[in-house]
DNA sequence: CTTGGTAGTTCAGAGTTTCGGAACTAATGT
DNA sequence: ACATTAGTTCCGAAACTCTGAACTACCAAG
């Protein structure tokens, strides 16, 4: 039996919440990701964008931090994860927030 | 012998740190305040907007935290310490960051 | 059905970070 | 000189994070 994995209600998550998923250089490395992304990608594929390669139960549990803190939604398909942001749920609750975040991280990146 | 306070320049400040700074509740009430203030703010002062008191030793190390992330600059006058948002010089280099996190602490406290 | 591989999760211990009381410093007032 | 106020430093306890090893879930081939 598939165990359910925990996606709060936007309302159920505090600003700090968010802060705190995105204050990880790999974290928001892969949300970025998904962001920009149109379709879900896979963890595996995740994994690649970012500059050092890491365990997978650390990436395991970042996908989950990023996951509880209503950034992303995870569906099993067959064998693998399909992340997607839930960009416009949070944009609803926090309007700008995301894009802020995510440009000030391309910015960042930019001047590498 | 006074000792120099820490205040690095906005480019060496990666956005990691800045969301860190503001991931926990008291520190982003407290920069929150500070944002909002057109004067400068005591240590003091600022602990009063909390909605529990805390130890001043750890205020003392949240206002390190959010110098060391670039988000305020302390001067130390006389015996009080005088602490300014460097709002300007973030706006700069992040454009919309500040406003965004500030603006949905402001909407989260909204619904209280 | 069984074996094998792939994608991701859980567990537990080591390592790191944060919290907060007590002792400290620095400036000012009496 | 002594007391007071505002903030910092130190350091041990508590809380969090990382990661290897063992595990689950799904799918495909034999």
């Amino acid at each position: 039996m598939t165990k359910p994995l925990v996606h709060p209600a936007i309302e159920d998550v505090p600003v700090e919440a968010i802060l705190h998923a995105l204050s990880d250089r790999h974290r928001v490395a892969l949300f970025s990701q998904i962001f920009h992304q149109d379709n879900p990608s896979s963890c595996v594929t995740l994994s690649c964008v970012l500059d050092q390669a890491i365990p997978k139960s650390t990436l395991s549990q970042h996908m989950r931090i990023l996951r509880e803190a209503g950034l992303i939604r995870g569906e099993r398909r067959g064998v693998e994860m399909r992340n997607t942001s839930r960009h416009a749920e949070v944009e609803a609750r926090y309007p700008g927030l995301l894009k802020a975040i995510v440009s000030a991280y391309a910015i960042q990146l930019e001047g590498k």
